[in-house]
DNA sequence: TGTACATCAGTGAACGCGCGTTCACTGATGTAC
DNA sequence: TGTACATCAGTGAACGCGCGTTCACTGATGTAC
């Protein structure tokens, strides 16, 4: 067995577990036995558990990042100083989204994981999320601001927050809401359906009129 | 030490713990000695570790069921029949879900707490939650379905767990968000305030138009 | 060409540690007669 | 009224267990001379 393998092995069966169970409640014991590999493989090729976590994060980001930014490029070229619409950009970030995984892994997984890693609280998760997506999402962001220019920045700010709330809890608790529309309306969504089915939700609420500025404790209508 | 004084401080330390941590990174060790209390107790008052999990939800959720079936009630009297419009029902929900751990903590561990227990994929806590709870929340989707009849089941289904994602996912990273905000932006923004300007968004969601091809795909309800 | 040594993926067993839980016990208060 | 017993919140120490990590080791392959 090389070590490409090996580690790739560690690395497939890890992502799976660490989406189903979470982080903590996921052993090397769990991982290495389901991969059929050694149990001291893991710190002899990551180092630790640690370090493991964020090599699965890796795996995913860095073609993410690399495709999404390539996909802005081409949208600039394409658009040549235009304003790029909203409905352009957030399908331009769904495609990619949808793509990256598709060639290794589930999308439900590296959301599940995306999810995973926003709820850790303490989030050493959090931080390098923030080093390897940062520059690429202020990029989407600014032109965002360019697509919606009636919206003040921080209204924008909120919503693009709303949206993000959407999509990473809808993703991340993917198996639980699954099981329940199964349950109660018969209805089987794959993940890529359930992207289909945020767009014109996506749109709507970054196009939603403004709050009223007056503060009114209960307006009935 | 009364019962009472050792039942509630572990409670109240429990509830902290596990929404900065998550439950399974939160040792009892941790909440005893952090409460100042001995470690046997929890075992001793709750039983389990599971136990006391949901011992914290049920602090928090029957209250809000017992408010919000009272809210819905009125509601109904009022409107005696005629279709109580979304965004009075929303309204009411906001309401409701403000003024509940208003009286006892944060808002924003509630939230922390909700998403924890929706991202845990094994999810007796999910389980716990529907069982117990579920009767008021099918009140209210019955009550929302009849506020948007147009809506194929499944879609409202979808579009209102988007919303939920929207809500928790924004309260319960609110510290966070609001300093980013704050600091980017000069926004100050309240809870309140939050909610007010989430309720456009929301209302535009729920309006938003169907998906492209939606009604094609298999769903025979 | 043969010999000695270096490198490195992989291994099996053990390490110490923190975990949830258990258990025999205490001591205060209530109750029966 | 006093005595015996019951109840119950709370305790301190220990239990067994699974965890991440470490370490001495193997065995295959590469390299120097």
């Amino acid at each position: 067995m090389g070590q490409t393998d090996t580690v790739t092995r560690i690395l497939d069966t890890a992502e799976v577990l660490f989406a189903e169970r979470g982080f903590a409640e996921t052993s090397l014991r769990h991982i290495t036995s389901k991969a059929k590999v050694n149990l001291a493989a893991v710190n002899y090729h990551f180092g630790s558990k640690k370090s493991l976590i964020q090599a699965v994060f890796a795996r995913y980001l860095t073609p993410f990042t690399e495709r999404f930014h390539a996909a802005l490029d081409e949208l600039e070229t394409r658009y040549a100083g235009e304003v790029i619409p909203l409905e352009v950009l957030l399908e331009t970030m769904a495609r990619t989204v949808l793509e990256v995984p598709a060639e290794r892994n589930s999308l439900k997984v590296f959301m599940r994981l995306l999810g995973l890693a926003y709820s850790q609280a303490q989030g050493h998760l959090r931080r390098y999320i923030q080093e390897e997506y940062g520059s690429v999402f202020s990029r989407f962001t600014e032109l965002v601001r360019r697509a919606t220019p009636d919206l003040p920045d921080a209204e924008r700010f909120w919503r693009l927050h709303f949206m993000l709330g959407t999509v990473i809890f809808t993703l991340s608790g993917l198996d639980a809401l699954r099981d329940i529309a199964e349950k109660d309306y018969s209805d089987r969504v794959s993940v890529r359906e359930l992207v289909r089915r945020m767009r014109p939700v996506v749109v709507a609420a970054m196009s939603a009129p403004l709050p009223d500025t007056v503060v009114a404790t209960a307006e009935a209508s």
